[in-house]
RNA sequence: GUCCGGUUAGCUCAGCUGGUAGAGCGCUACAUUGACAUUGUAGAGGUCACAGGUUCAAGUCCUGUAUCGGACACCA
């Protein structure tokens, strides 16, 4: 790799001799570090890279969607999460980054689903067996192009421990997870206000519904003696209590528990009233009638009154007999013919046309969410959230912001109980019995129970498979291998868990709970969130707008470390960033400015003589060295990458290429030797330090620049594992 | 409704524990065929949303206002 095959006119390798191309290098030196093998730590302690002493470094990488293309968002974790790894492997510690595949369960599903339609299928016409084995075949077909462009980003992990999140390993824990639950009391099956999507035919947890602001009509009816609000008409047929404030005195006539006999859509029918706290006496005429099946609030007062509900809505958003005429209408058809109606019957007090609301929607079709009454799984979260915020207390958990830590705080100490239970395939099985006459269930690992201890009818297995979350929220004990495992008892709890901040309540908060619950330690000890990223003009991308920027796209044009260090400069923690591509172009600009700096150096300081005395000047500049690497290092201690690679950028650029190499050309042809010797021997110093505080932040151009540097300026075959200098 | 952010150069955004502002792109002038399919030098452009307050000193801390956004909750 030396420069002595080269002609002695130029003295640098031919390579160099062209400006940069970044795609005639990325594959073949990523080649290079993977079959080195020196992305797996062990190797690097067997090897003598690392001290077997040393301290240990580890991040387990958010998983993939094994099924797609990498995204914008993908690049900027698998960039902020190299630049941590290489750094810390340099510094000589026991560096590990685990890398996964999401197998994504409803996510998945839905995308096939879309798939499926296309090809004029649905997948209510398939078994479930058929439906799951068709996604697996999908889901691995693409997985091997996920992890490949997970290399091309650069990323410097130990495929030898690469997880899928169907892997025999995860299903495990899960299970045990889910055993000791119900062991420990803190898990229940019960029959309780779900989201239901009746598109998608499943459960979502309340964090999977998305509420969008609407302006609709609300309807105000007579009914009996009282005026009641709604929006929703077509939900009222069953509504047989009336609610209002116990302290209300426009109503203090009526007792609680008062019959009322009154007309109603469908004929006469008899009233019952409640008094309860819920009713607000400020809302509409303070009075109003609750439909216990499709509402939360009602159906906590229901349950405190110990009242009947009745489902009127199907699982498909249709209506029920208790409709009668209305029986098997769309509920959205059926509303205008509704209140057509109840005004016939002169029970139509006025319409408002101007009501705002949020409707509570499916977050990945948008349809409306009809809450339903179904037995479900669920956990009870506040003796989890309890020690998850005990552990922020004691700083045994910290995040990169306090913003971070003050929504974490805020979220923990307000969590509902979490229904696990999916009504999707593609997932892991729920291993229960359930009663289908009493909806009692219980956990059966070994499937050995045979009938109900309540009420002695055949128990079947639990169609259901968990919430993707649940079994995701264990990820860093699957991966570390707990409990007995080699890598759970050296690098758990991890390091950092990196990763975006909208989904702290879906995967942070979860694996932290969830960590704690099986191990008595928090999975990781900082967490540091990044923002979303956006076009230029801070819009967010998508594919309807056709403003999406495919980071593969970009690295074929301005290059992989371009892209990186894009993605890194000036992007806070915690904050949004923009993605412009004049932005990465402007970096790779900078990628060619090293390769130039090092053609200069090479040209110019031939043999080094590392043993010459630094001029005094020179040992001045020396110093500027040192400091910048103090500075630097210090930066990126705190996790602040987005400071550190614009201070080398700066440093590298506008100091060492504009200032130093411009005031070294006189003095590299000076007559006075130990002048020309020492300011060789700088400029060399400057020039592999240089590579090394980039290495993290632009791995490529600097590792393939290495590989061409004369032996004696490297202290390494590899810049990947070589010492970072203080 | 509750909570949390943002408001800094034409555009997109940085600015740590307070000491009269920075980057990328864009703009102007000049230089350069140079280590650099250019790059360098110099420059224009900001009352750091607004109003109070703390301080010797405030984008930087406190209070309030305006405005934009996010999260959570809500279909009476």
């Amino acid at each position: 790799m030396s420069d002595t095959n080269n002609s002695n006119e130029t003295n640098i390798p031919e390579i160099f001799l062209k400006p940069y191309e970044p795609t005639n290098h990325e594959n073949k030196i990523y080649q290079t570090w993977e079959n080195s093998g020196f992305f797996n730590p062990d190797v690097c302690v067997k090897k003598g890279i690392t001290e077997s002493q040393a301290e240990t470094f580890s991040i387990v990488m958010p998983p993939p969607n094994a099924n797609g293309s990498l995204h914008a968002g993908h690049a900027l974790f698998v960039t902020i999460q190299d630049t941590m790894m290489r750094f810390k492997r340099m510094q000589g510690k026991k560096a590990l980054w685990i890398p996964g595949a999401d197998h994504a369960g409803f996510e998945t599903q839905v995308v096939y689903e879309k798939k499926l339609q296309k090809e004029g299928k649905s997948r209510f016409q398939m078994e479930p067996k058929e439906l799951y084995d068709e996604i697996m075949q999908f889901t691995l077909e693409n997985k091997d192009f996920m992890l490949n462009q997970l290399r091309e980003l650069g990323a410097s992990c130990d495929w030898s421990r690469l997880l899928f999140t169907l892997d025999d390993r995860v299903i495990k824990v899960v299970y045990d997870t889910f055993k000791k639950l119900e062991d420990d009391k803190l898990l229940y099956r019960g029959s309780r206000i779900v989201n239901w999507c009746p598109k998608h035919q499943t459960s979502l947890s309340n964090l999977e519904v998305d509420y969008q602001d609407r302006k609709d009509k609300f309807y105000y009816f007579q009914y009996g003696p009282f005026v009641i609000g709604t929006a929703r008409p077509e939900t009222k047929f069953g509504d047989k209590y009336v609610v209002m404030h116990p302290d209300d005195k426009r109503y203090k006539e009526y007792e609680h528990g008062q019959k009322i006999e009154l007309e109603w859509i469908n004929g006469p029918i008899t009233a019952t009233v409640i008094k309860d706290e819920a009713g607000d006496p400020e809302m509409g005429s303070g009075v109003m009638t609750i439909t216990p099946w499709h509402s939360g609030i009602d159906f906590e007062i229901a349950k405190r009154h110990n009242l009947d509900y009745e489902q009127v809505i199907d699982w498909r958003g249709k209506l029920l007999p208790i409709a009668e005429e209305f029986t098997g209408m769309n509920i959205n058809d059926a509303r205008e013919k509704i209140v057509e109606k109840l005004d016939k019957k002169g029970l139509l007090v006025k319409i408002d046309d101007n009501y705002n609301h949020s409707v509570p929607c499916c977050y990945k079709c948008e349809k409306e969410i009809e809450p339903q009454i179904k037995a479900q799984w669920f956990v009870k979260m506040k003796p989890l959230a309890e020690k998850a915020v005990a552990a922020v207390d004691t700083k045994e958990l910290s995040f990169s912001t306090d913003r971070d830590e003050r929504v974490f705080r805020d979220w923990m100490s307000k969590i509902d109980d979490w229904n696990i239970s999916r009504q999707v395939v593609w997932g892991i099985p729920i291993p229960a019995k359930i009663c289908p006459a009493c909806d009692y269930g219980a956990v059966d690992l070994n499937n050995t129970i045979k009938t109900c201890e309540k009420c002695n009818s055949e128990m079947i297995s639990d169609p259901d498979t968990f919430d993707t979350w649940f079994s995701s929220g264990q990820w860093p004990l699957a991966t570390t291998d707990f409990p007995n495992g080699e890598d759970f008892k050296n690098y758990y709890p991890t390091s950092v868990m990196e990763t975006g901040k909208d989904i702290i309540f879906f995967w942070v908060a979860r694996m932290v709970m969830l960590g704690i619950y099986r191990t008595n330690k928090t999975p990781f000890k900082t967490v540091y969130l990044h923002g979303m990223v956006r076009d230029k003009h801070g819009k967010k991308m998508s594919k309807s707008k056709g403003n999406v920027i495919a980071p593969s796209e970009i690295q074929e044009k301005y290059g992989t470390d371009a892209l990186r260090m894009s993605l890194l400069v000036n992007n806070a923690p915690s904050t949004d960033m923009n993605l412009d591509p004049d932005k990465v172009n402007a970096y790779k600009k900078f990628a060619n400015k090293i390769w130039n700096i090092t053609r200069f150096s090479l040209d110019n300081i031939k043999k080094v003589n590392f043993g010459s005395e630094f001029t005094k000047e020179d040992s001045e500049i020396e110093k500027k060295l040192t400091e910048f690497i103090t500075e630097t290092t210090d930066y990126m201690e705190k996790n602040r990458y987005d400071l550190a690679s614009e201070k080398v950028y700066h440093f590298v650029w506008h100091y060492f290429a504009d200032e130093l190499i411009e005031a070294s050309k006189p003095l590299l042809t000076s007559n006075d030797e130990i002048i020309r010797n020492s300011r060789k021997r700088l400029l060399a110093t400057y020039l592999t330090t240089s590579l090394k505080i980039l290495h993290p932040f632009m791995p490529f151009v600097t590792e393939t620049i290495w590989q061409e540097l004369p032996k004696e300026l490297k202290d390494s075959e590899l810049l990947m594992v070589t010492k970072w200098p203080s």
